[in-house]
DNA sequence: GCAAAAGTGTTAAAACTACACCCATGC
DNA sequence: GCATGGGTGTAGTTTTAACACTTTTGC
């Protein structure tokens, strides 16, 4: 390697993982207990540091992989968190991703083998250092990229009821959504099939079963939730 | 410090910088020449290494205050790039930032002794590493800025005609926009006041100047230009 | 008089919003 | 029969989009 940049400083670099996934009418957040002094008992990200190889983004793509088991997980880079204090221990750069998880698809013995718990949004406990920050943030972005086009596919499962996906997009908003207006806005984006089939645990007189169409991405920056 | 991490790698941490400006018509980017080997020729982002005791914001700012003269600039974080072998030299990682600049203020001087030069946006040069994607990713970022509020007060001068300003949105969404219907939706959002003077040098006519209200933020995410 | 930008007006289509209302079914 | 969500319909308002037209003035 080179010996041009040697007066500067070198520093760790971090990835941080939002994970969100969804169950049961509520979005969720996979964290981490923290067994150990200093902030023991806070919860914190699941993160880890860049490896000499990797880029961050693959270096999130193996910690998520790690965890949860899953490859092929929707992805995001939030924002890089630099102050240099934000580590108690040293400096680390914390490069801050939010993924969307199927949760009926993880491993979730892995998931409890490894200390982590899933956390209702509407109820997050004590954070580490800057991590309740990067939540924040990257509630934002999911908001921004659910109002521009129709998430779904990387939380829900395979097949789910318009209720479904209206709880999620209130749950992702944190407000609630008129039913029919939702249902005409989201069917005119011709990305949704309907199964002949239909749910009949969530109401009386059952609801039919939704897929994404394989492909059908909606024409681009369609507004789906004014924010 | 501590020695938790001491197994870890660390590594060069800078910022780079996309710094819009807005002359004639032209939406323009601030831009290094590099003088030598390798990649000679070609054309950087200003940039910089993050020092210790600094964010990157601080960082970004000390960078873009040395280059132009200006203090409160405006700053948006853009991504990290992270590549391992994004540089030739050694692993860095460049936490990437984009400005809003009023040429008008800045100090010109400087910005030529420094060995930076305007470019339109219309005609960029080669650039060296990364940084054309940078420039993407940021003017992405910038649009979204200017489709969600009123960007103007940070690139034009402190009173401009509402074609200027037309002009400054054609140029960042590169693409033209029907005048009545700007000239309405810009006055709707009730930011801007008008002046009791005309600038006679741009038409025959003369059109009257404008202002931004102070401290007027408009009902926020109303949209200027659907995107 | 012409060109060029300033500024206003018109109109049809589309989207948004807030509802009302009937349907199907398990309890 | 009633509560609950499923699903459709409607009506008023707002927003968008395209474009016509009138004004002003230097050349």
């Amino acid at each position: 390697m080179g010996e041009k940049y040697n007066k500067y400083s070198k520093y760790y670099v971090a990835v941080d993982c939002v994970i969100f996934g969804y169950t049961n009418d509520d979005l969720k957040l996979l964290l981490y207990h923290r067994g150990f002094e200093p902030a023991k008992g806070m919860w914190s990200l699941i993160g880890g540091f860049v490896g000499e190889t990797e880029s961050s983004d693959t270096a999130a793509r193996r910690i998520l992989k790690n965890i949860t088991g899953l490859d092929e997980i929707y992805l995001e880079q939030v924002q890089a968190f630099t102050e240099p204090k934000r580590d108690i221990e040293d400096r680390v750069i914390s490069i801050t991703y939010y993924a969307l998880i199927r949760i009926d698809k993880h491993n979730s013995d892995k998931v409890r083998e490894n200390g982590a718990h899933w956390w209702s949004m509407k109820a997050l406990p004590a954070f580490i250092f800057d991590h309740k920050e990067m939540v924040d943030k990257a509630l934002e972005k999911l908001q921004l990229k659910a109002g521009l086009e129709l998430v779904g596919s990387e939380l829900l499962p395979d097949k789910f009821t318009l209720l479904q996906l209206r709880k999620l997009y209130e749950a992702i908003f944190q407000k609630e959504l008129d039913t029919g207006n939702f249902r005409k806005k989201v069917l005119s984006l011709k990305v949704l099939q309907r199964l002949d089939e239909k749910n009949t645990t969530e109401s009386r007189r059952g609801a039919y079963y939704f897929k994404f169409i394989e492909g059908a991405k909606e024409k681009s920056f369609e507004r789906i939730v004014k924010i």
